[in-house]
DNA sequence: GATGAATGAGTATTCATTCAT
DNA sequence: GATGAATGAATACTCATTCAT
């Protein structure tokens, strides 16, 4: 999908990268199935390694959710990038939005990492920033069109893909397609030819509250991975 | 304790009762605080009483969050019917998603239940049942009006909460009130006093079919739990 | 050994409280057979219950040793009260200080609790409080008499127990009673007759130290039990 | 690497004493910082080498542990011969004694190894072995010239080292130098001018003795790892 | 020879549920 | 009926040791 794979930091021998592969490949579909409750004993199965090669590769379980998550967030930042090509902004935007959550809605392990799986770390905000600039530009095209409302800000796009997420969760075993009923909703509700009901009450959230929100997830907290320091406080 | 005295059942029936309601606030308390990973031994421990009245009142974890969700649907239904006195129907749509959209963000519990628990039993069918009409003639008479999009059905609206109630979770400890941000927009799509950008794609979801959602979520998934039988050799 | 058996705060069931003693009893066997290294497991195997019920009594291993610790400290305090019954001051040190000895050699869980188990908690300083007096009593009195020299301190007693109980543990396969050997040596070292080499160049370990000593202990790194605040400082 | 090229024999292993001495410099860092509980993995970090190559040179964790102990042995035996140059025998053994205990004091890893790490081996025999005419020879001087008492045997100097060093590991967090308190009370125990409270009740550990208990002790207890066979039988 | 990848039994601990008192 | 004691399978993670490259 994401064509050149992303190598991990250091090249890794042949054989640990297979291993590598193996693995994200197999906590995807575990993840896909079983959601993230998973345990790593069955992620290791499937990929048939050990659960020490699991952990030799990931530091711990939110970390194979966090490098899954990064190379799916590759895979939609390239939609992004994609979606830039259609000659008219509306139908570039409305392109990203249905396939990202086309993407969304076939991946339950991915929609569960988008949902409360995040990290402490700087590779999520990475994911993050990659995608930024492709989704802002979509937006201020469309915006300068005048086919999308001015006040609809660029990080109120990943969470209405959250909230088309968050239905087809809910939805997929009834009527898995149901989400693109409440895409088509919103997409009417981002249009800007029509005078809105009334200014959007809440300001955004920055950039930086998107970090935040990660951070305060759960899977995020994830006790000082590597030797930190640890003070503990007596209640 | 009172053993020898054999009271008539009714009376029992009211002490029962009396623990049930306990229970029940004290489940209320502690997954709206912590989550629905809250222990049962901790809303025992609440409500005073051990577990094993806990476990009298409700076969297991989930029916008791069954049971929550019933009540709370109560009030959900109870809101429906107060919104109806609103003269415009529009605001009183709009005083209905409100409402219970800020009942949703300011309760985990209640929350996590309507993402994630159900008991394919009757209850929560039922319940489900007692906020239909009252929805539905919320939506008619603003459809009626001309205020609302035409292509909008009863069953759309909990799926509005349900998506609103996902940004809640999502944002809560950053921006607990951004919801409200998306509900605007989403009343923008609402209306139908703009030609929709096209008709909505899906169709709803039936009444049927929201009962099936519920059933097919994770709660309810609880297989008779793996009990492996293992044997173990010495050398 | 010490009669009256300190019962733990509220008072248990009388099934609950044997078990717990059948507990404590299981893991003085273990503990003293393979040193505080042994699984709780192997503990709840041999007071047969299961692991769980471990838990419950004992909200981790640290605890249990503790447990253990603190009530083997009060038979050590009963021998510390005992021995001042001995008329003669010297006498009645040695007396102590032997028999604490003798119990120390025979016990290798006691041991290893002595040498790094301990406890954050108030348990391990009352415990240590309660001999504290008759240590200090027996002290003075030796003291007083000329018979003991004086820039003796009480807490050096529990060092000096300390210094003969690693012996114990050195030797314990080959010379289970080589510590008496060197026990009459320190005994030669106590004595205020003769004048001293030089007076002891580092002041004596304070009371306050000696808490400080167990929780530096290894088995108190024991993190945060119940619901303590835990901030993580990143390196 | 340089396959293709056989060096002879010698150099190889001139090349291979090199990683050798890499790898106990490394573990003498590393077990001295964090105790012997630190992973080989580290100590091979530490060293820039791989595990495997640990393993080629050091059959487990506990003859690397061995080696080291040997090691540092050297430099003990080394200390007592220069002890010897001091002109009095006293100050000459309370010289060794001191340093040696001030070596103990300041190294967490060879203190581990001498209170519980041995492997039935050779070398550790042969150590003590070197170790051995040095110290009898201090002693010796200064029994002859009535300085120490007449009843003190070789092996009970190491003993008292022990002795010393269980006190360091003890208070090293608190209080690093305390020990010199019981040196100095060991060394008044250890004149000879005055009359010995009672003659030493246990005869010395023989020199047999002192190697039986570094087989006894606890690294070398490693049964073959309990490998049970576990078969599981889904229901 | 050297490397570091792979292994997997082992550990402490939790929590839904059952059952004796 | 009520209680809370008991249960034990399950989980994330570690590390000594082996072995393919």
């Amino acid at each position: 999908m994401n064509g050149s794979q992303q190598p991990p930091a250091r090249l890794l021998r042949k054989d640990a990268e297979r291993n590598r592969q193996r693995i994200l490949a197999a906590a995807a579909d575990v993840f896909t199935e079983q959601g993230l409750d998973a345990t790593l004993d069955d992620v290791a199965r499937h990929a048939g390694v050990g659960v020490g090669t699991v952990y030799r590769r990931f530091p711990d379980k939110a970390s194979l959710a966090d490098a899954l998550f990064d190379e799916r967030i590759d895979a939609l930042a390239a939609m992004a990038e994609r979606a830039q090509a259609e000659p008219d902004a509306w139908a570039a935007l409305v392109s990203f939005l249905e396939h990202s959550a086309e993407m969304l809605a076939s991946d339950r392990g991915l929609r569960q990492i988008l949902m409360f799986a995040a990290q402490g770390h700087d590779r999520v905000a990475c994911a993050r920033d990659r995608m930024r600039p492709a989704i802002e530009s979509l937006l201020k095209r469309a915006q300068a069109d005048g086919q999308v409302r001015a006040d609809l800000a660029a990080t109120d796009i990943p969470i209405i893909e959250f909230m088309l997420a968050a239905v087809a969760e809910y939805a997929r075993q009834v009527r898995p397609a149901v989400w693109r009923r409440y895409l088509a909703l919103m997409l009417d509700a981002l249009r800007a030819a029509h005078p809105p009901g009334s200014p959007l009450p809440e300001p955004e959230l920055s950039p930086d509250e998107m970090v935040q929100v990660l951070n305060s997830n759960p899977l995020s907290r994830r006790q000082a991975p590597h030797k930190a320091a640890t003070i503990t406080v007596r209640p």
